[in-house]
DNA sequence: TTGCAAAACGCAACAATGTTGCAATAAATG
DNA sequence: CATTTATTGCAACATTGTTGCGTTTTGCAA
C-alpha cells in the first residue's frame, strides 16, 4: 500500500466516479463496471481511493455509503470533508455542494471535531418534472 | 396498523431506548431485550415506533442506523427531526442534542425540506478519561 | 527486455444486517 | 367470554460488506 498502482479496476471505478453528477454506491459502481472485475475488487478499490484521497465518503440519509469524486482537493493534501451535501427524496441521489460555514454552539465538554451536514429536499432535475 | 397495541416486545424496546443517554441500534436492543421476543420483531417494533412518532431514527456518520426518543416532542403530532446529533469517534455513542438554527442558503432550484446536521468529535463523558 | 518484490486480484466462504410470507398467538373492545 | 385483527415466531431469503489465500499483474530496476 505504500506504493500505489494504476489497475484497470481502479481506472473504471475512478472513471465512473468522476463523471457522475451525484454520488454512487458500490453496489451502483459494481453495476456499472461489471466484467472488468470481481464484486471484492470494488471494495477494496474503494477503500484505496478514498486512502489517496482521490474520493470521499458520503453517507446518505438513509445510511446508504455513496462515493464521490473530490473535486475540490488537490493530490496529496489531506483535508475535511465537511462541505454539504444534498439528498434528493424523489430521485435519491446524493451530491456534493458548496462549502458553507456552519455556525454551531456547544457546551465545552463536547470537542468539535468535524461537521457532517446534509440537505434533504427536491433536486433541480427532479424540480422540473 | 390503523389501531396500534401494546405489546409486551414494543414496551421492552421503547424503555430500553427511552432509558438510554445515547441512541441505540437494532443489534444493540435485541441484545437488550434477547429472551422476550424474536429478532424480526425488534425490527417491526421500530418501524411502528417510528410512525407512531414515539422515536426517530438517526444515521451515525459511519451509516448505522440508530434509534432515539423523542424528547420534545408529545404524542400524535409530526415534526421533523432536524436538530442537531453529537457521535463520538471514541465510544462511537450518538445523542441528540439541542436545537439549533441553521442558516444554509442554496440556489432557488433546490427544495429544502429537511436538515441533518452531525457532529462528530470527542463526548464529554470520553473526554475526562 | 527481463526479472523481481509486492501490490492487487479472483474466488470461495463467511458475517452482519435487513426483508418477506404465512400460520399461530395475543391484545383490545364490546 | 368471544371476536377481530394487530402482532408475533420462524424459516427462508436478500443485500451488503469482510477475510483468507493462492494466483496474477504492476512498477521498477538490473
Ligand atoms: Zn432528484
Ligand atoms: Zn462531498
Ligand atoms: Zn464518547
Ligand atoms: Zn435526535
Amino acid at each position: 500500500m505504500s506504493n500505489p498502482r494504476n489497475t484497470k479496476a481502479k481506472q473504471a471505478v475512478l472513471n465512473e466516479i468522476a463523471n457522475s453528477s451525484f454520488a454512487l454506491s458500490q453496489p451502483e459502481l459494481f453495476e456499472r463496471v461489471k466484467g472488468t472485475c470481481d464484486r471484492v475488487t470494488v471494495y477494496r478499490v474503494l477503500d484505496r481511493l478514498v486512502t489517496e484521497n482521490k474520493i470521499h465518503k458520503i453517507v446518505n440519509i438513509d445510511g446508504t455509503i455513496n462515493y464521490a469524486h473530490c473535486a475540490s482537493c488537490d493530490e496529496s493534501h489531506t483535508h475535511a470533508h465537511d462541505h454539504l451535501h444534498f439528498s434528493c427524496v424523489k430521485c435519491k441521489k446524493i451530491e456534493c455542494l458548496e462549502e458553507q460555514l456552519i455556525h454551531v454552539k456547544l457546551p465545552d465538554t463536547y470537542q468539535i471535531k468535524e461537521l457532517f451536514l446534509t440537505i434533504s429536499g427536491i433536486c433541480p432535475s427532479c424540480s422540473l418534472s
